[in-house]
Formats: C-alpha cells, structure tokens, sequence
RNA sequence: CGGGUAAGACAGACGAUCGCGUGCAUCUUCGGGAUGUAUGAGGAAAGUCCGGGCUCCACAGGGCAAGGAUGCCGGAUAACGUCCGGCGCAGGUAACUGUAGGGAAAGUGCAACAGAAACAUUCCGCCGAAACGGGUAAUGCCGUGGUAAGGUUGAAAUUGUGAGGUAAGAGCUCACAGGGAGGUAUGGUAACAUACUUCUCGUGUAAACCCCAUUCGGAGCAACAUCAACUAGGGCGCAAAAAGCGGCUGCCCGUCGCUGCCCGGUAGGUAGAUGGCUGGAGCUUGCCGGUAACGGUAAGUCGAGAUAGAUGAUCGUCUAAUACAGAACCCGGCUUAUGUCUUGCCCAACUU
RNA sequence: GCGGAUAUGGCGGAAUUGGCAGACGCGCACGGUUCAGGUCCGUGUGUUGGUUGACGACGUGGAGGUUCGAAUCCUCUUAUCCGCA
C-alpha cells in the first residue's frame, strides 16, 4: 500500500461522508464515492466506542490485513472508508472477512461470483 | 495441607508462509520506486498526581502584595510531596502494617441537637446565729449571698480514688495515681528514651482562619526554529519626547511586540514541509564503600522514532502462556489495572 | 498531548462558615370527583431488616482519611462533558 492510497485530509473525508454511499454489515460500515482518479484511496477507523487504544488499533489491523487479500478484485476510481462497529471486539480475521466482502459485494464494486477468501 | 504477611521473577519461545515502519547498502524508469540486510512497544507505555531536563517569555530578573506546596529526626538524590534507616503514636495473637506526626501555654472563629452551662456557667440540689437586710407562733421562711461534692445532657463538663477539712464545699491540705511545662543526669549525631527533681492542673478542632520554618516566576513539543504555494496587502530603513494597548498570574520597576514619517520593491506568514526526535542523571556484568536508599570504579554495549500513526494474519510444537494493556519530546518517582510462578517469615492444626 | 468542569431518589434540580439529606417541580402508584377519560383535589413514592407497627441499618459515582459528626474538608480513583491545532 502506497502512501497516496492513503485518505488523509479533512476535505476528503467530509465530502465522502456527505455525498457518499454507505453499506452497514455485521462488525462494519463501509462509506464509499467515486474520486475521478485511476486508483482507490482508502481509511480504516476505529472510534472510541470500540474500545481502548488496544482493541482500536487491532480492528484497524484486521481491516487493513484483509483488504490486502480483497484490493485487487475492486474496481478503481473509489474513495473507501472502513469504520469499525463495537462488534468487532474478539473476532477472528476470517469472520472480519467475510463481513468486509459481504459489503463490498452490495456496493457491486466487486465481482460477486468470486471466492475472495485467503 | 489451610489461613495470613513480606519480598522477588517472567510478561511467551521456536519453526513455516504472507504483510508493515525505520536505518544502511545496491539498483533505478529518480517516484511517497525495487531488492537485500539489520532492527522494531510496557511493567505499568495508562492516570497526569509530583519532581527535573529542554524551548520560548529578558539572562529568569528586583521590590511589595497575594497565593500554592511541604511539615518528627538523620541520610540518599539533579530534584521531589519520592526513597532508605530510625523515633513517637495507632492497629494486629503474630509475621508485619499504617501514619499531612510543628504550634491550641500568641490571637480569632466554631462545637448543631440536647443540656443550667461548651470557658468561669447556679436549672435542680447543698449551705447558712459565716456576713447584711426583712419576716414568722415557729422553721433557711424571703432577698442579697456562699458552694462545682451530687443530678441531668452530650463526642466532650474543670484530672481520678481515698482521707482530712468545712456552714456546705473547693488541690484548700495530705497520700497514691494520671496529664502538662521547665531543669538536671545518663544513652543517642538527632527525633527521643530512662531516671531524678521543681512548678502546674478543663476540652476538641489548625485536612477552620492563622502563627512559625522551608520552598515555589509563567507557559508548554499543539513549546520553539527554518523553508514556504494560494490568498491578503504589507514590510525595510530612520527618528525617538511622551502616551496608549497587549505578553511576562496582581501592583511598581524592568523588558518585548504593536500604534508615526519617508522611500521603493520585498517581507510577514496560513495550508503544507523540514528540524526539534532520541546516546541518556543510559543499559549489562564484576569489584569496592555503606545496615540500606545509594555512591565510586573497571570492562562491555547502543536497544522504536511513527505523523490518520509501523509489531499483524494463518498454521504447527512446547507451555500456565492467559490477564491488564500500545511509545508520540525525554528522564526520576507516585498511584491505579492485571495473569502465572518462586522464596522467607507468622498463626493454627496434624503426623513422627 | 495539554488545560478545565461535573457527578445527589425513575428524571430535572435544591441543600456548602461541616450539624435532621433528598426542598421544589415532573413522573409513577392509590383514593376522591365524573356515566367514562382528561383537568382538579388528597395521600404515598431511595434500598433493606422487622409482627409491614414502633423502630433500626445502609444510602450524595467508588475507596480511604481528618472530625464528636462529612453531600460539604483532604488524598486516591472511575465515568461523562467542554476548550486548545
């Protein structure tokens, strides 16, 4: 992951979260929007209602590690932001998979007839 | 085996595949690229409760005022409200633990309710030819009066018990006991302890104001320094008398910035970027000094530096491997959260 | 990272030189009024023990301490909220 993939400034995230689509699933939520670039720009958060500084960043790292496995089967163009419900507190990186695929594949970023699971 | 108490250790390891930050080397299409290699969270990283370094405010300053903190003694330390060793007091059968522990005999305040009274107070009671006055057939009968022994209330009521004494009483006197203050002697660096002796005798509260001693300037890495798009229109130089505004917690000094004129082309600084950013009161081991905290010395060693934020995922083996929990300028403490194990000591019980 | 504030019955919110905790309002329960409902009026309303009586114990986010006595003073702690780029 390239540093310009990375979603960082204010303007970004408030037009996504104002203009944007957004798809609920069992431990996240996605919010997503058309950028007019040739690549996807992506954001994990975890609010504090997930928990302390330790269960935060674990959520993110999940998030992060398996969007690894499904990036390169979603459509460029995209900003994407990957919020973390309290749910995910205890879940193992599969179910966070399945969640996260489930999500993009109602968005239809994603080709829904594949096995995106490592 | 049970209960308690004190101290200490670890905070997973190894292997396989994929992945991330940073340093270095090489390659490079010079891009926030690729490959290789090294390295990569804690005992509390936490709470932000204290102390320091560092940066700016003048070199952190002077005077007055106000305010904060600390408070037995000795030592340790860069410093501390921390630590070590002791003293007194309190708790515990004990091991052991706790302790904001100066001054109430400088002054002020407060002590609700209850009670007569919360400082010198007479409600009940006691006394009375002890004193003065009045009165009765008579009588402390009445007024002034004496009295804190007894009663009641309360957390607390003028040190307690006994005897003498007295009209009744009273440390008024005596004996014993208790508290406080002073002195002397002995031990100890000291706090203090023990003994003797003189004087004296009502409380509590200073985590109420206060007094005494010691001590403290303010703000913080979102500090601060450098570079610098877009926008806006300001800035350099010169002059310096006075004043105003703002910063340095209040006032007076002191000081910094802004408010003036002229000239002609640059300066300030937002987004952003870079530095600050990790080699330090450092860590490990040995020896020496010290009861200890700690200090000295020799050798070895370099162990995160991100910037929307790097340690993860899956599997296997061992295992108690689970809990609390994630560096954000850096150190020394304190406090709180929390898994497992080890050792010493105490109590109780049992066996030999 | 830094700085600051708050916490009291089911809810809002009183009570601070330390001295009866829960005033007052809302809500809720019961009773009255009404044909019925609303309005209105009255009573009760923290938890718990107790013969549901008298009365006692515990209660101001939590744990300690000072004091005769603490919602109030002190220390530690938990949660929530606010401000600073």
């Amino acid at each position: 992951m390239l540093k310009k993939d990375i979603l960082r400034r204010k303007d970004d995230f408030s037009s996504i979260y104002k203009k944007g689509k957004s798809i609920g699933e069992r431990y996240i939520v996605l919010f997503y929007k058309r950028n007019g670039l040739s690549y996807n720009r992506i954001a994990f958060l975890a609010s504090k209602k997930v928990g302390n500084s330790v269960q935060r960043n674990r959520a993110r790292r999940l998030m992060k590690e398996n969007y690894r496995f499904l990036k390169d089967d979603i459509k460029s163009g995209y900003d994407l932001i990957f919020i973390a419900r309290n749910t995910i507190n205890g879940r193992k990186a599969d179910e966070v998979n399945k969640s996260m695929s489930n999500a993009l594949k109602k968005t239809k970023l994603i080709d829904q007839n594949k096995d995106h699971r490592n």
